[in-house]
DNA sequence: TCCTTGGGTCGAACCGTTTCAATGACCAAA
DNA sequence: TTTGGTCATTGAAACGGTTCGACCCAAGGA
C-alpha cells in the first residue's frame, strides 16, 4: 500500500510537502499541488489513520459494547449511535459480550488498548469490581440503558419507573386490583426501578400487592413462561400481568396461549419496551416504549462532546432521562 | 495515558527491555522482569495497539459492513462474527450504510485509512462502478449474503434458488395452484435467484404463472403490505402466497389482517427468513430459514485466514452455499 | 547596494511500539 | 593472563504520518 513517501517521491518533493498539500495547510504553489494530487491519485494514496492518530494523540475510534446484538432493541441502538458518530467521521467498534458480564472488564481494556476516544455502553455488570473499574478507567465512558451502583458517569435512559407506573395506573383504570408483576432479579438496575414503579402505582390506588404475584425472573422469555405456566395452574389467578420488559412479555402470552388461556379474555398483558414487528403478534401487546432513536443519538452526541471539546473529558457527568410512551394494544381487557 | 517510556522509566530499565520483559521474549532476569511488571501494573499501563500495528504492519481490525442493523438478521449476524473473531484477539468495525448504496465506497475507503485487515460486506449496491471498485481494492473481502456481479471475491450465501423452490413445492403439495410471487427488484442478486426458484418450481409441476400474481415490491414491509392489500381486494384472489423475505411476510400478514381475512383459511403464506420471536405470531409463519450462524462463522473464518495466513490474500475466490432450512408454521392451508 | 519581508519548500523531531545488532559483565577453558 | 561464550541489557532504526523552525530566493523599501 502506497505510502506518503511514495507519494512524495513520485510527485519529485519532500514528504513534508505532500502531506502540507494533502491537508490544504500550508502555503503551497498551484502547480506543486495539482502535481502531488496527481500522484496520490495515481498511486491511489490514502493516508493511514494508524499513523494520523498515533501522531496527533487521538483517534477518531470509539467503541460501543452490548450485552446482546441478536436483541433488536440494541439493532436499532447501534444504528442510530452510528449515524450520528459517523457524520464526524468518527467509527464504531462494536463489541458484543454475548451477555457475559465476565467479559465485559475485558471488553473494556481491549478498547482502552485500541485508544478509542470514547465508549458508550449498555453494562449488564453491577457489581462493587467491575463499578471500581469503571471509576478508574482513563477514558471517557457513557451508561446508556442500565445503570452501574457508585459510578459518576455520564448515563442516558429512560424512565424507567416511570414505564411501569404507567402500565399498572392503565390496568387499574380498567378495572384490575389482582395484577401480577413479572420483574428481572433486583441487581438489575432498571429491574429495581421497575418494580418500584408497579408499586408506586398500587400504592396510589391503595391496593395491596400480593407478594406472591410480584415475581423476580431474569429478563428472559423461557423463565417468563415458566412462571407464568404455574401462575395460570392456580386457583386464585391474577387478572392482569405486568411484564417488566418485552421478551418476558412475550414468554408470558405464549404460556398463555399454550394453557389454551386466551388474551386479553381471560387475563390482560402488559409489557416494556418494544417488539419487532409487534404490529403483527396478535393481540398486539399494550406497552410502554422506550424511545431509542432519542438514546442513542443523546449517548452519541454526548460521547463525541467529551471526545472533540477541550476539558471535554472533565465534565461533570450528566443523566438524560427520556421519556417513555404508552401504546396501547388489545391485551388488555375492562373487568 | 502511560507509555512504554514511563514503565522504563519507573523500573529503571530500557524501553527495549520493558518490551522484550512485558512480551516474554528475551532473556530478561527474573527479577528484572518482575520490576518491570511491577511497574506496569503500578502505572495501569497497556501498550498501544496503534503503535502495535504501526510498527508491525497490520492490526487486528476487521472491518463488518451492512445494510441494515435493525434487522435482526444481520444482529445476529453480527453477533456471529463477533464471536469467532473475537477468539484471535481482533475486534469489528461496524458500519451500517442505512441501505444508502451510494455510501457504500465511501465507507470501504474509510475502512482502508483504518488500515483493518479484512472486511466482511453484505453489500446493496449491484453496479458496475461498485464491482470495478471492488476490484482494484486491495484489502481481502468476504461478501455475505448478496453478490456483486462481475468481481471474483469469496461469497457465503445460503442456496437462494432452493429457498422459494423449498416453499413452493410445499404449497403445491398442499393443492395450491394459483400462488403469488411477492419478490425484490432484479437489481438486488437475491432477488433474481428467489424469483428463478420460484419458476423453477411452478414449471416442475406444470403450472403456468399468472404475470399479474408474480410482484417486484422491494423487500420492505410497507410495499408489501401495499401490495397485498390490492391483490386481496380482487376478484380472482390466489389462493397462497410466497414472500421472498421475512419483512414483507409480516407486511403481508398485517394486510391479510387488517382487511378482515384471516390466514390461513383465506390464504396461505409463506417467507423467507426467520422472524425474531416468530413463534408467538399467530399463525406462525412456514418459512425457509437461512442458517446465519453457519454463514457468520464461514465469513468469518474466511476473512481470519486471508489476514492471517502467509499469502492468505492471493488465494483463489471460493464459494460456500449453505443449506436453509423449511420449518413449518400453521399459515399455509391445503386445499 | 544592502536589508527586510514573505512565499514556497525542506529537514528533522516526534508519536509509541518492536526488533536487532552491539555492549558489557562474568565465568570457564586454554 | 588471554580468549571465547553466555546472559542480561541497551541504543538505534523503523513503521507512516504531522508540524515547526530553518532555509532559499525574489521582490520591495531605505
Amino acid at each position: 500500500m502506497a505510502t506518503i513517501r511514495d507519494v512524495a517521491k513520485r510527485a519529485g518533493v519532500a514528504i513534508s510537502t505532500v502531506s502540507l498539500a494533502l491537508n490544504g495547510k500550508g502555503p503551497i504553489s498551484q502547480e506543486t499541488r495539482e502535481r502531488i494530487e496527481q500522484a496520490a491519485e495515481d498511486l491511489g494514496y490514502s493516508p493511514s489513520a494508524m499513523a494520523q492518530s498515533l501522531r496527533r494523540g487521538h483517534n477518531k475510534l470509539i467503541g460501543l459494547v452490548l450485552g446482546d446484538i441478536g436483541n433488536p432493541f440494541f439493532g436499532r441502538l447501534l444504528r442510530n449511535v452510528d449515524a450520528v458518530v459517523s457524520q464526524t467521521d468518527h467509527m464504531l467498534i462494536v463489541a458484543d459480550t454475548a451477555s457475559h458480564a465476565d467479559r465485559e472488564i475485558l471488553t473494556l481494556s481491549q478498547l482502552r488498548r485500541h485508544r478509542v476516544g470514547g465508549i458508550i455502553m449498555a453494562p449488564i455488570s453491577n457489581d462493587p469490581a467491575f463499578a471500581a473499574f469503571l471509576r478508574q478507567i482513563d477514558v471517557p465512558v457513557v451508561l446508556i440503558d442500565q445503570y452501574v451502583d457508585g459510578v459518576k458517569l455520564d448515563f442516558v435512559c429512560s424512565d424507567n419507573e416511570l414505564t411501569t407506573t404507567m402500565l399498572t395506573e392503565y390496568l387499574i383504570r380498567l378495572g384490575h386490583r389482582r395484577i401480577c408483576y413479572l420483574g428481572g432479579q433486583p441487581h438489575w438496575w432498571t429491574a429495581r426501578l421497575r418494580l418500584a414503579g408497579f408499586r408506586t402505582a398500587m400504592a396510589a390506588s391503595g391496593i395491596d400487592v400480593d407478594p406472591e404475584l410480584e415475581i423476580a425472573a431474569d429478563f428472559s422469555g423461557e423463565r417468563a413462561y415458566d412462571h407464568v405456566t404455574r401462575l395460570m395452574s392456580r386457583s386464585n389467578r391474577p387478572t392482569a400481568i405486568v411484564a417488566a420488559n418485552n421478551l418476558m412479555a412475550l414468554g408470558a402470552l405464549q404460556a398463555i396461549n399454550d394453557l389454551g388461556f386466551s388474551c386479553p379474555e381471560d387475563i390482560s398483558l402488559t409489557g416494556v419496551d418494544d417488539v419487532p414487528w409487534g404490529s403483527v403478534i396478535k393481540p398486539r401487546i399494550t406497552t410502554v416504549v422506550q424511545p431509542v432513536e432519542e438514546l442513542a443519538e443523546v449517548a452519541a452526541r454526548w460521547i463525541l462532546e467529551r471526545i472533540t471539546t477541550r476539558g471535554g473529558a472533565a465534565m461533570p457527568p450528566r443523566t438524560h432521562v427520556a421519556m417513555p410512551r404508552l401504546v396501547i394494544g388489545q391485551s388488555c381487557a375492562r373487568i
